[in-house]
DNA sequence: TTTGTCAAGCGGAGAT
DNA sequence: ATCTCCGCTTGACAAA
């Protein structure tokens, strides 16, 4: 069967022009127009293209076309390395209710339940699969973010005690200087700031 | 043009 | 075998 290297189709897309924004069906005509695929392929083109529609949060064709005509939602192709096959991503922008919505729950608890996923994508017209996706991406940017902020505590230990020692090493070489070898003194010093310490190394 | 953000894909790991 | 999570990555988009 042919294979498909590369997908580089313009289908006309692209900001202030959404005169010329496809519907999905028009998508799904061009890529077999621009690709001329055998049939096998056309099928599992289009089955992939189906796939994308049910994973979308849409699932008529008319929702899609609202949606790809809407503010939030701009439509993208994708080719897939691994399957050698195209298909239609629907790049999704939540709303700010929605992103609220899933904050509020994020908040209670940063893990979804079977139940509370499905309730949530009824909620907020998601599909599951995102709301799930969101929670993911949600505990990566809560875990970067502590990253980030512990990473910035140690560093800030790190440069404390780099300033200690710098201290501790004047200290050493004042007490030095003084020539201070009484026995006595000597006893209460931890040792490393004993005059006599370099005895011990 | 570069950089940052975010939804989503992919693959591996662990649990059931 | 299936599900869910995580880490990494991709691609679109917006802002600088």
């Amino acid at each position: 069967m042919e294979e498909v290297k590369e997908c580089n189709i313009s289908l006309g897309l692209g900001l202030g022009s959404s005169e010329f924004l496809p519907t999905l069906k028009e998508y799904k005509q061009q890529i077999m127009f621009h690709l001329s695929f055998p049939p096998q392929m056309k099928e599992e083109t289009d089955n992939e293209v189906q796939n994308f529609e049910r994973f979308s949060s849409r699932t008529t064709d008319d929702e899609v076309e609202n949606k790809i005509n809407s503010s939030n939602v701009y439509s993208n192709k994708i080719h897939s390395n691994k399957t050698n096959k195209i298909a239609i991503r629907k790049k999704l922008v939540l709303t700010h209710e929605q992103v609220m919505m899933l904050e509020q729950n994020f908040r209670q608890h940063n893990v979804l339940t079977q139940t509370k996923k499905h309730d949530l994508a009824d909620q907020l017209n998601l599909q599951p699969r995102q709301v799930e996706v969101w929670f993911q991406n949600r505990r990566a940017r809560t875990k970067l973010k502590q990253r980030e902020i512990d990473c910035e505590f140690w560093k800030t230990y790190c440069e404390s005690l780099r300033d200690e020692n710098r201290r501790l090493k004047i200290e050493l070489q004042d007490l030095r200087s003084r020539k201070l070898g009484s026995s006595a003194y000597c006893v209460h010093l931890p040792l490393a700031m004993n005059p006599s310490y370099d005895k011990y190394e």
